[in-house]
DNA sequence: GACTCATTCCAAAGCGCTTTGGATGCTTTT
DNA sequence: AAAAGCATCCAAAGCGCTTTGGAATGAGTC
């Protein structure tokens, strides 16, 4: 059923029709009752690919994924960020198009993009140093939210970003507080712009109680329990074995918890630990009761106030660029305690 | 940059641009390559919806993910799912579009998705009982496969699944020749398809054996860590403490372990532990060496073998559906031992 | 009664591509 | 030399929608 057959059927014409349910008011009530029923009836939707050539507005945004080649991970977070962002859409009518590319063809994926029209904007996806995107997508006039930050220039495009380096240094602060001396850090790679801003809010920290941050008590790496555990591992072994573990997220936690246990030390007394939890929904900082003391921020609502925030720039392109910057929340969870010679 | 343009900036007709660059014979080689050469130079590429209006193939396949509102809950598995099935889809050429829909707007999502012709397929996720998705998208005459199966009828459609009956089977079996004779389950839910193969699986082993499994050693719930802590912690303190587990997924698994730790216990001494594994890129089973005992089957694997059997089946409608049955791994971890007084 | 002015509708153009059904010129066959 | 065949190109129709620029009707104004 298309727009001509749904219009001879009624006996008026394709304008009418259309017009009638795209709520335009040049359109008599009740014309409009007898059309919108008969739509329902035989069940017609617009053509989207037809709507959007003569629109000129694909009413869909994408989202390009790339692929880290060596080491073949996806983004344990993507899962969430597309369920918040997802959501989003839904409820303004867009449609979420992913690409799954290489690293390598990550630029040519944006620049396919942008020739063919397929996608009204994009969402990027975890900005690193130097990132080439921002200036590419300028380039290419293909309107973009960044979904954290780079961490050069922070002015010139549209970001939502958790503040890493306050998170950090409050959690860092905390464990301080409890008295703990030698923390370590087990971080995300140094690559990928919140890594790099929660070590210098993890540094900036211990600074401030007269500290400095000891190279041999921090990793970083993919973000696996297993890390987690092999980490935790080697410093619990080192001379300087840490009295607190700072970490970037639950999985590495739970591989962190595991090789407490496995040295038959006791999380929360022995060493403590305190993560960030992305709030991830098949991840949850254990029961009731949280299992880790963590700075915590829902990547899924992220991920539906990015969507928003694009949805928004792209309808009414806007004089200023959203950028938000989220604040963490502090949980207190079991994992931490006062420093054993405290 | 588009093609009326690139036509007349090259001094030809569109019709010989669109031959020439979509591979037709009748187009002097010459003039395709200065045709080539020039779009490649003007960065040219068709637009994507007048190219799916005039041709009636979207080159998009959909995913449609229902978004549970009890337990608002992405599943983990989506994740790498996506990744394989980008990959393939990347490679073919093809676009992949997600829905998020609550549950009780799901089939809706699926009448939207044909009648708006936005996609020429969809992939079906966790199936499950009573599943009324084949029967619709039949009604609607949309190309669809399913990833895993639906527990009545699976001749009439296309699918690939693993045989969770014959996994958990023969973990089972491993376990009764360790000489384990009280083993727990820990599952998903009993509604998903899988589950109830697997609780299947499992059933048989132990009947094969001449036992009969016992209810109050049987869960199903969440997969997350916090429901594998909470129900082996139950199991651990009855009066039939099981001195084995078999569990649903590492992420279960993580929480059986902790459990098993925080009561004093070793796992793979006092308690063995076998899990399934469906080898996410981003919850390996430990790192050289598998932490668990475990029966592995890569779901991205089957998301890149989906997309691929869908798109074929999209592009020459076929005679026999596609439907193909994986086995799993059975992999030798840590976790299992013989059981204590055997 | 002639005028304006809303209201309600429609025909047709246009979005950017593919594809049908020739046209043109050149070579080969008879 | 005429006919046939081939290689190469093009004009125009059509995909299903939105939107522009009227047209037709009836009500209100002077």
């Amino acid at each position: 059923m298309n727009l001509k057959e749904l219009s001879e059927k009624l006996g008026v014409s394709q304008t009418t029709v259309s017009r009638a349910l795209n709520g335009y008011p040049e359109v008599n009530e009740e014309t409009r009752a007898r059309i919108v029923a008969a739509a329902e009836r035989y069940n017609y939707r617009p053509n989207t690919r037809a709507k959007s050539l003569a629109t000129g507005r694909s009413m869909a945004i994408g989202h390009v994924i790339p692929l880290a080649s060596q080491h073949e991970m996806v983004n344990p977070v993507f899962g969430d960020f597309i369920a918040g962002a997802g959501e989003a859409y839904a409820r303004e009518g867009y449609d979420m198009v992913l690409s799954v590319v290489s690293e390598e063809e990550e630029l040519k994926a944006y620049r396919d993009i942008a020739s063919r029209r397929s996608v009204d904007g994009v969402i990027v996806h975890a900005p690193r140093l130097n990132d080439p995107r921002p200036a590419l997508l300028r380039k290419l006039n293909l309107p973009f939210l960044v979904h954290g930050r780079m961490p050069e220039a922070t002015k010139d495009y549209a970001w939502l970003d958790m503040d890493n380096i306050r998170a950090f240094r409050r959690a860092t602060e905390f464990l301080l507080d409890l008295g703990h001396q030698k923390i370590a850090l087990i971080n995300g790679h140094e690559g990928m712009d919140f890594a790099r801003r929660r070590r210098i809010g993890f540094e900036d920290g211990v600074r401030a109680h007269g500290i400095t941050a000891d190279p041999s008590l921090m990793t970083s790496g993919e973000m696996t329990e297993t890390f987690g555990y092999q980490s935790t591992q080697r410093f619990l072994n080192q001379q300087n074995a840490p009295t607190a573990i700072l970490v970037s997220s639950i999985l590495l936690a739970l591989g962190v918890q595991r090789a407490i246990s496995d040295a038959g030390l006791q999380m929360g007394k022995d060493v403590s630990v305190v993560t960030h939890d992305d709030a991830l929904s098949y991840l949850q900082n254990g029961g009731v009761v949280p299992l880790f003391t963590s700075t915590r921020s829902s990547v899924r609502e992220a991920g539906r106030r990015c969507a928003e925030l694009l949805i928004q720039s792209v309808k009414s392109p806007m004089e200023h660029l959203a950028q938000e910057l989220w604040e963490a929340e502090l949980i207190l969870g079991q994992s931490t305690g006062r420093a054993p010679n405290a």
